[in-house]
Parts: C-alpha cells; structure tokens; sequence
DNA sequence: AATAAGAATGATAACGATTCTCAAAGATAA
DNA sequence: TTATCTTTGAGAATCGTTATCATTCTTATT
C-alpha cells in the first residue's frame, strides 16, 4: 500500500480528467470541497484546506476555485450578503432555497420551472446560457 | 408659479410619503432613478445626479440608496460583474433577462413561475420571502 | 534520476465597491 | 428662531477578490 490517502488518489485522478495540473493545494482544496455538505466560502475553505495542507494559502485558495470552476468542477455562487459560496458540480442541476432566519442552503429541482424559463426567453428571441434562482425564505411555523 | 420644477415636487412628494426625510440630494437622486429606464449603478446614478445637483457626493448617492431601497422606493439588484444596479419600485413585479453578449437588460413577468416558486417552497415548509430570478441570455441568430 | 521550460505558489500590494467616521451644514417640529 | 436630531461631504477604512513577482514545483523529455 501507498502513503497517499485514497480521497488523494481520486483528487488528483480528478484533477487530471479535468486537465488541471495537479498539485498540493490543488489535492487538498479539492478534497475538501469533495467533502463539503455545505457551501462554503473562500475563506472557510482556506480554514478547511489548512488542516490538511498547511502551506496553502488564501490567494491559491481563490486561483485554484478560478481554475476548477473553468474546468467544470465546481460551481460559484454569489448568494446576498458576503462573498462567493463554492460546491463542486457532481451532483446534478438545482437551485437553492435560502432560509432568511438561520442562513441555511437548501436544494431544490424543478424541471418545470426551466422549461418555463427555456420557454419565456425563447419568446423572447433567447436562449439560456445559464441562469440564476434562489428563494429567499422563511420557515412556515 | 414656484420656481420649483415638476419633478422635484413630485419627487419630495414620493420622500414625505415614503416617511423619509427630505434634502435636495435626495430629491436629485430619486428624479435621476425616476427618469431612467435602464438600471444604472451607484457610479452611473452619481454622475446624473451631479448634474442636477452638483453637491451629490458618491458616498450620499450609495447612504440615499439603502435608505431608498429601505422605503420600498427602489430595488437593488446584484447582477453578475460589477456593482448593484437599481431601478424605481413604481413598476410591478418582474424578473430580469441578461444578454450576455451586450449586457443589455430585459424585463419580463410570469405568473406561472412565481406560482411554481411559491409551490416548491410551500412543500419544503418555506414561504417565499422574496426571490431573485435572473436569465443569462444569448439572442437567437 | 537529471534537466529544462513553463506553471503554480506564498506574501503582500493593489483593486473596486461599499461603508464608516466626524465635524459642519441642514431639516424639522415647537 | 431656536433646539434637536439628521444628513452631508470628504476621505479613511473595510471587505472580498485579483494582480505582482521572485521562488518553488510539475511535467515532459532525456
């Protein structure tokens, strides 16, 4: 057996198939947001990516987000109120609920939704790139 | 006659309404975002305001602003690039298209997507408090 | 394994958008 | 008109993010 961890291997196995040349910070930024549950922001992962890689620093932290984002594997988010929120793209297309109250993301999906949108800028003379939806909300009591 | 111009009556009248206090600056300010019809940031808004008003400084337009955005008198958007932009209240509820080549802004309104939101948020205990709903757009050839 | 060439890194300065500070000027109510 | 409280302009400060640059690391090639 080797002295790398598996989570690692598949990093940097990732990495590759993405075709980002793969490095320390790169392995570690990866694992951790592979890991997340949440949706983090640079500067917590930074926190996050330290306990493994120490050396690593909040400016690769923000480069390496750039270059997985331009890669496909993770996505940016600029909810309200502070900076971008991270989460990588292996799962698949949804948009969010943002409870107003506790700060919570939730994930939602919804097919008919994005056919309406499809359907609106088609009317329009457009079609969608991407697009943008989140829920501000509150908790029914 | 009074040697006041219509707008500006019109625009203290819309501030005593709006219980907020008034000064020429303000006045200014809510007769420039009256009168446009793209959605203009803070930078663009000072500008045009300074022209009516020399005496507008930038750090009044941004402390009009959120007092502004406060009384319901204007929305404050955070479209992708750049600052916020704003835009009047007067106007009923819509959502925004973006072209992405151009940066020009498209308004629309759909009933059936705000019922849909309101719908998906209902069936996870949520109430919509309000939503951002943003359609980045290429033209059909 | 050694090397050459280019890419990524850490530290920190710079940046753009926005907010804050504070003394001076202004708005409102009595 | 005055007294009180608010708003203002100017500029410093802040926040999230990007740029700079000398050094170190990856990678492809020996």
């Amino acid at each position: 057996m080797s002295g790398e961890s598996d989570t690692t291997e598949k990093m940097t196995a990732a990495l590759r198939k993405a075709g980002i040349r793969v490095t320390r910070q790169r392995v570690a930024l990866l694992g951790v947001l592979a890991e997340a549950d949440d949706h983090p922001d640079a500067v917590e992962l930074h926190e996050r990516a330290k306990l493994i890689e120490p050396s690593v620093s909040l400016a690769t932290v923000y480069r390496t987000l750039s270059v997985l984002e331009e890669g496909g594997v993770v996505h940016r988010h600029a909810f309200k109120g502070g900076g971008a929120r991270f989460e990588t793209t292996h799962e698949e297309h949804h948009d969010h609920i943002l409870d107003v109250d506790t700060g919570e993301v939730i994930e939602f999906q919804s097919d008919k939704i994005e056919q309406l949108q499809d359907q609106i800028a088609r009317e329009l003379g457009y079609e969608v790139v991407h697009h943008r939806l989140e829920l501000y909300c509150r908790k029914i009591r």
